[in-house]
DNA sequence: CCGCTGTTTTGACACAAATCAAAATGGCGG
DNA sequence: CCGCCATTTTGATTTGTGTCAAAACAGCGG
């Protein structure tokens, strides 16, 4: 868990908003082509990342916020006595780092789990753009609201859904995802090990290893370690929200 | 549970932000008496509420979010399958209904716990305005912010706690937020019933009200049904990260 | 003031998931 | 290509909470 972290290094890349196929899920959706000009401006530093680097650690000083552009991540909260909780998986056109905006403070460690490209938006900048250009602002308000609306998704689910379910709502949510970014929805590389799929979900990792075969030997799902393949999407589904457990 | 609700009548209140002894934990916290002027034009609605009244019902379309000025409520997140979780709870100069803006639907419910007073503001006056005011804008990104932040809290709290530390770090925060308004950090009533506690720390109520009897046994606190004395709040932090638990 | 209803407490027992343990597998660096 | 280390799987056992049940209690309306 603890090994040695690269220091990430900063270097500008020629990509920009205004030529970059995610601008349609990322911060700049629904800007005019004048508008993606500004943000191509605000944007001028990317970075470039590698697996176990650190995009933000924990009490860090927020300096912007950070867009994917490419790539997977997790964001994990510490406690103080060492236990760890991750929050968050993250892919591209996700926005990173809003958890910090109220402190100034970054609350959680973002960890890059799969070599990646971040954008870096500066929040002085942001705040700036979207006084003048009101459907930024509101862009940027719907995605603040989003990850509040994906937080109550996952307490309901650490509240009061049994193993089972909480996996099964962590493959289907993944498979939604990888559809709306136009990856199969069927099979796709589990990024994280079984470790931080439990921690995710408040869970052990043994317990996530058992109730994947356990999916397999129902034909729910294929794995073959870190590659899954659903083949009984339906059934998933109605999986979650059955046995009357824990009400 | 299900006890019929009544329909919560909209009336003006001779309140304004101006004058409430509020506005430094509310949104106008940090602006000018000339801008507060202009929050007050904004905030022409003012509710009063009963208990058992909704503030706004999942599902609803956003209106307004509201800025609680005295009260008591839960929020609450529906599971199709009749399962609900308490979200969170909130007191005066909280705010409410920011996990709306991302789809333009409430997902939760808010639900009058103590009879209370609140300040519709429509989201469209505040976008305008904080374009306006640039302290307005950045104090409203704070607060969602820091409901992001309260929310991973909540994440680490139902992923890898045990029932004794959801306990006390809930009535830790409780204390804490009573504090922070003036009232007495040590004695307070709870306004929620043991299985609203339960459904918010992902414990049966049966388990909250165990556990509470161990705390005052333990001469942690005492407790007489809603009534809340923390004796050794110190042994309450302490016990919070302990136990070798769930790592 | 009494009786009703919803809430809380307490006890006995069951079970899902954690823990402990060890073998199997996979991937990376030398 | 081999060997090592991390990850994953599977099994046996324990345990913290859930579940079921019943009694105690509190608050409200009549």
């Amino acid at each position: 868990m603890a090994t040695p972290l690269r220091i990430v290094e900063v270097d500008k890349l020629k990509t920009a908003c205004s030529t970059c196929s995610l601008h349609e899920l990322c911060l700049p959706a629904g800007l005019t082509p004048s508008e993606l000009k500004s943000m191509d401006r605000m944007i001028d530093i990317r970075r470039s990342l590698k697996r176990g680097d650190y995009v933000f650690r924990a009490g860090a000083p927020l300096h912007a916020l950070y867009a994917i552009r490419t790539g997977f991540m997790k964001s994990c909260v510490l406690h103080e006595d060492g236990r760890e909780q991750v929050a968050g998986f993250h892919m591209m056109g996700d926005l990173i780092g809003m958890d910090a905006i109220g402190t100034g403070q970054h609350l959680c460690d973002a960890v890059v789990l799969e070599d990646s490209e971040v954008c870096e938006i500066p929040l002085k900048s942001l705040e700036l753009m979207s006084r003048e250009i009101p459907s930024l602002q509101q862009h940027f308000h719907r995605i603040m609201s989003r990850e509040i609306a994906r937080d109550y998704g996952v307490m309901l689910l650490l509240g009061s859904m049994r193993a089972e379910e909480r996996l099964a709502v962590f493959l289907l949510n993944l498979s939604q995802r990888f559809a709306a970014r136009g990856y199969s929805s069927t099979e796709f590389h589990l990024r994280m090990t079984r470790e931080e799929i439990g921690s995710y979900l408040g869970l052990k990792l043994e317990t996530v290893s058992r109730t994947l075969s356990q999916f397999q030997s129902q034909g729910l799902i294929a794995v073959q370690n870190k590659h899954l393949r659903i083949l009984k999407i339906d059934s998933l589904r109605e999986l979650v929200g059955q046995h009357g457990c824990r009400v």
